[in-house]
Order: C-alpha cells, then structure tokens, then sequence
RNA sequence: GGGCCGGUAGCUCAGUUAGGGAGAGCGUCCGGCUUUUAACCGGACGGUCGGGGGUUCGAAUCCCUCCCGGCCCGCCA
C-alpha cells in the first residue's frame, strides 16, 4: 500500500465510547467474546470491558494510566488512575486477573519552572517556597534526577508519584507505581530501544508522517549527558553491537528559552539515555503488556494515530484497547495551576466523601463537565439519589439500571454490596448542624428533622454525622450561606430600646419553656407587640447567636440549644 | 483551513444502545408548616433537544449541511 498519510480507519478511532466508535468496531472484530459487545450496557466501563475481552487478552490483563510529573497532582490527573480503575474493576469481577499499572514518567526533562508545587500533604504552594535557583540549575535533567524541592524524597520524580500514589491510597484503588526512569535503568527497554535504533530509516519512514522535524540524519534517542546530566539531543553515531550512542551534549530549543547544553562528547548505552515520547509511548504498550489505556483528549488526535502505527509497524505489536476522556472543568475555568485554578484529591476530600468522588469520576468520560466547588452540594444530591435509585427507591429507570450496575464499584464493594442504604444527611442540611459544634445536639437536629430513623444504632447514627464535618467545611471554604457559627461568647451589640425590650420578653417566653415552634411563633408575635420589623427583630437575634444579619430557621433552632444558654444570651447577659 | 469530540430547562445532568409520552434534581415563583428569614412538605413556571434540510406514519435519537465550544493538526508530553 502506498497511502500517502495514515488511514484513521474508524476500528483505530481511540473514542470508542461515541456512537462512530461503536459503530465502527463492530466488523472488524470478528466474533466478540462470549458476552457478545451487542449487549446494552448502562456502565461505560463494560463497554469498555467488552471491547478489551473481545481480543482474548492472557491474564492478567494490564491497564495502564501515566502522566510527567508536573508540579501537582491535581484532579485532572486522577483520570488517568481512576478510569482505568473502573474497567480494571469490572474485569476482575468477570473473572480475570488484573493488573493496574501507573507510569510516572519520570524519565522527561524538567523543562521550565513550574509557578506552583504540591507539598507532601498535597498542599499548593508557590515556587517560593521552595529554593527554585535550584530547581533553575536543573532545568534539561530528567525528573528522577532532580532533588525534592521539599528536601523529602529521593527526588522530585519521586516526590510527585508519592502525592499519586497516596492519592490511589485514599481512594482505595489498588494501583503499582512504575517509574520510567527504573524501566529503561533496569535493561526492560533495551529490546525496545535496539528495535528502534537497528532500523532507524523504517522508524523515520513512520514518524516523519507525524512530525516535521524528523529527516535522514534524526536519531529517536536521547541520551542523558554524563557530564551535565541533562538530556541531549544530538546523536552523533549508534553502536548496536555495544548497546551505546555517542553524542554531543548541545543547547535544547524550550519554547521561547533555550536550555544551553555544556559541549560535552561522550558515549552513553541504551540505559543512560530516553526514547522520544512518541516511540516510548508505544514502547511502554510493548515492554508492560498493555491491553488498556484510557487517555486525555489531547492524545486523542496527536499521539494515538501515532502510536498505533508505531507499534504495528515497528514494535510489531497490537496497541491497546484506547479510551478518550473528556477533561473536566473547575468552577467553570480550565484546570490551570499556574493560574491557581486547580483542586486536589485531598483537597476535596474534607468537602466530600470518598465515594461521592469515586461517584464523579463513574459518569460518562466523554461528557465535558464542571466540577464546581460552590455547588458542591449538587454533586452530593446527584450521589445521594444515585444511591437511592440503587436500592429501588427512585423512580426513574435510566437512573436505576447505571446504579444497579455503577454502584457496588463506585463504593467499593463488588463482592459485597450494600444490603442496607445508608442514613445519608442531605449536605446543605450537614452543613446547617456545622454551626454547632456540640455533637449530640446535632444528632438531636437531625432526629427531629426526621433524617435519622428512631431506631438507627450508634454506629448507624456515627457514620451519618460524619458527613457534618464535610459539609463544615465547605461552607467555610466557600464562604456560602451556610457559613454561620453559634457564638460561644456574646457578640458586640447596639440595638434599640425597642428591639432590646423585645428581646427581654422573648427570653421570658424561652424561659417559661415553650418548644422551637412555639419560639419560633412568638417571634412574629414579639415583633409586631413592640412595633417593629419582623426582619429587624430576626436580625438582632442573628446577631446574638451567629453575630451575622442571616442564618437558619431561629426559632426552631432555639429550641434545641441549651435553654439557660438561649435566655441568657437573649438578655445580652453572656 | 482540515480532522476528532461535544451542544437537551436559569444551573448540574439523564435520555441517543433498540426512532414513538421531552425528563430529574437544584434554583426561581406561589402556597403549606396558626401570621416575610434559607432545614421540611405541596404546586407552578420554565426547553425551536445548537440552526436548517432529509428519511419516516412518527426523529433529541438515523442521514446531510451549517453554527458554536474544546482538543489536535509545530516542538514537547
């Protein structure tokens, strides 16, 4: 065949979530596996199994994410573990041994300063903070060769896939880290790497379908400068019998900067240096045994078509099942750290919990979405009728059939799912008990509103609270309309004879003990005796309890405070 | 400019597998909880399913076309 650029035949379309995908891998499968990819399923990540059953893969099947590591491991990356995680998940319970890997590709050269890092705990911070003349002097090294800026880890590689990892960890997703660095160091992508450089005019034959730049004197390895450190670029002559290249250590084009290389000549073996992304790519496909890979919608046009053709025709390997996902939004921007628009898992996980994360990230990958901070208690509601609609308790079919089969792997608990739903507080409503610290006068508040059943247990009771915290805390990191604390001391105040008479009579009525409806009644009532504003009135008892204009339901809530405490207060007396 | 992927109510999203009633939650508005103050309950309002054309007895769903948004089409990853 002498095609003049490569056929994006729709069987090699990575979006094989989209109607055009599915379409188009029906023929060319032959016969799918027993289960048969005809099959309707409500969980994408089936459809994903389906297609990776299809191939017969030997056990264990390998799933594959990866990123660089940049300066944080922000949500966006999660994708690349939690996706996989999904199908990885649905496979075991068909039966198969799977193995989830994760390459940290290490091996990359820092290439500019980033304007923001993660700390071991996950926590943005500024280039300040750290001594970035130093991380200056490394610019053109790769990432494993580089010391933690935070003086912790082996180095900034390690840095970085240690926030990953403990990330997987709090998700509870089983994840192996693989450094790139260790795979090349430890010989697995020698076989790889003399692949490439044995039939370097078939390689550049591929590439240059891709890229510009590759003419008859591009050499697709990069050594790393024995003098300096930093990867080079200029391959001056390959010896296969030796395993090695020699090279000299030029200046490297960044963008607008240049990274000077330091002159050095030297010789560097198949070890000591790095395959350029679009032949590592691939390589790692064939070094891994990789049968699954989902990635973001950047490689979706660029890298896939590329690879696909490198690892038929130069690694002489099928590439994997490709998966695209759409990237998400944060608080309606693009993820951005330099711009300070980003998120962590640990982060998000005092706002919500786990599963309702987990829950996130099972939606459908090709849908765009926003995830938005301010409105996190959206997101919470949507997971809470999710999970009612599991157990029946929704009418809406759609719904049920992706929970019936969604559910058990968003909580983790394939094997043995819920019997029982949990007592779940709606959030907004967690986050008016956040105004009280006392936790058995939060249970009292949820018992009354009827969001506790009489007869829950401790634990039961324990485990429904607990949401309380979360929802605590985003009120105070939004700043919302839930944002309200009781005041343990009393406010500075300035009322009006009026006002402050109307006060005095409330707290009689309060402490002639009379219930939260009754206190609530007699606040209207209250007001108009001592003609003023209702609104008026309301307000100087925000003022007294939350030291704000606004607040929850007083009256009510009044009801269920300490009553020495409430008349007290009422009387501006502590 | 070309390719790919998206576009359903104010917001967040189901529904497109297999053509047949346009839906949910939230918000808004109105009402209830003995009389404005965010927790609870009920109801209503709200959409040319991005536009247009076609196939069909029938289209959010299939086909064509156009519009809008994102990504890719240098390097890097």
């Amino acid at each position: 065949m002498t095609d003049d650029r490569p056929d994006p035949a729709h069987d090699d379309s990575p979006h094989i979530l989209s109607a055009q995908g599915r379409e188009g891998d029906e023929g060319a499968d032959g016969d799918a596996a027993s289960g048969g990819d005809d099959d309707f399923h409500a969980f994408w990540a089936d459809v994903v199994a389906d297609e990776i059953e299809a191939r017969h893969p030997d056990d264990p099947i390998v799933i594959k994410g990866g990123v660089s590591p940049s300066g944080v491991a922000h949500l966006g990356n999660f994708n690349e573990i939690i996706r996989g995680y999904f199908v990885a998940e649905v496979l075991r319970e068909r039966g198969h041994e799977v193995r989830q890997v994760f390459t940290s590709d290490d091996k990359d050269p820092l290439r500019k300063l980033p304007r923001k890092l993660a700390n071991a705990d996950g926590e943005i911070v500024g280039l300040g903070e750290v001594d970035a003349g130093a991380l200056g002097r490394n610019l053109g090294k790769p990432y494993t060769s580089i010391p933690d800026p935070f003086g912790e880890r082996e180095s900034y590689a390690a840095h970085f896939a240690a926030l990953l990892k403990a990330d997987a960890d709090r998700l509870g997703i089983p994840v192996e880290m693989v450094s790139n660095t260790e795979l090349y160091a430890d010989g697995a992508f020698d076989d790889v790497t003399r692949t490439v450089l044995s039939d370097l005019d078939g390689v550049r034959e591929v590439l240059a379908q891709y890229q510009d730049k590759v003419d008859d004197e591009y050499v697709p390895f990069n050594p790393v400068c024995s003098e300096c450190g930093k990867i080079t670029e200029t391959v001056t002559a390959i010896d296969l019998d030796a395993e090695t290249v020699t090279y000299v250590c030029t200046d490297m084009d960044v963008g607008d900067n240049t990274i000077e290389g330091c002159g050095h000549e030297g010789t560097a073996t198949f070890r000591e240096g790095k395959l350029p992304w679009r032949l590592e790519w691939p390589g790692q496909w064939d070094v891994l045994g990789v049968d699954f890979e989902p990635f973001g919608k950047d490689h979706a046009e660029g890298s896939w078509p590329s690879g696909v053709d490198v690892a038929r025709n130069v690694f002489g390997i099928e590439p994997p099942v490709p998966m695209v996902y759409e990237w998400f939004t944060l608080n309606g921007a693009p993820l951005s750290s330099s711009a300070g628009n980003i998120v962590t898992v640990p982060e998000l996980l005092e706002l919500l919990e786990p599963a309702v994360l987990r829950y996130f990230f099972a939606l459908h990958p090709k849908k765009a979405r926003d995830l938005d901070i301010e409105r996190l208690d959206q997101l919470v509601d949507r997971f809470d009728r999710f999970e009612r609609a599991y157990f029946g308790e929704v009418d809406d079919e759609d719904l049920t059939a992706f929970a019936e089969r969604a559910y058990p792997f968003v909580v983790g608990r394939v094997d043995d799912p819920p019997t029982e739903p949990p007592v779940r507080l709606p959030y907004t409503f967690a986050a008016v008990l956040g105004m009280v610290d006392d936790p058995a006068l939060r249970e009292r508040l949820a018992r009354d509103e009827g969001h506790i059943p009489s007869d829950a247990s401790e634990t039961v009771v324990e485990a429904a609270l607990a949401r309380v915290e979360k929802a605590r805390n985003w009120a105070e990191r939004t700043a919302n309309e839930y944002d309200y604390r009781l005041q343990t001391d009393l406010p500075e105040t300035d009322f009006d004879d009026d006002v402050a008479a109307a006060l005095d009579d409330l707290a009689d009525f309060v402490a002639a003990g009379h219930d939260g409806e009754a206190i609530q009644a007699e606040m209207y009532e209250t007001a108009r005796e001592h003609d003023i504003e209702v609104s008026e009135f309301f307000s100087a008892g925000y003022r007294l309890f939350f030291d704000d204009t606004q607040g929850p339901r007083l009256g009510e809530f009044l009801g269920e405070l300490e009553r020495d405490y409430v008349v007290a207060r009422l009387r501006r007396e502590a």
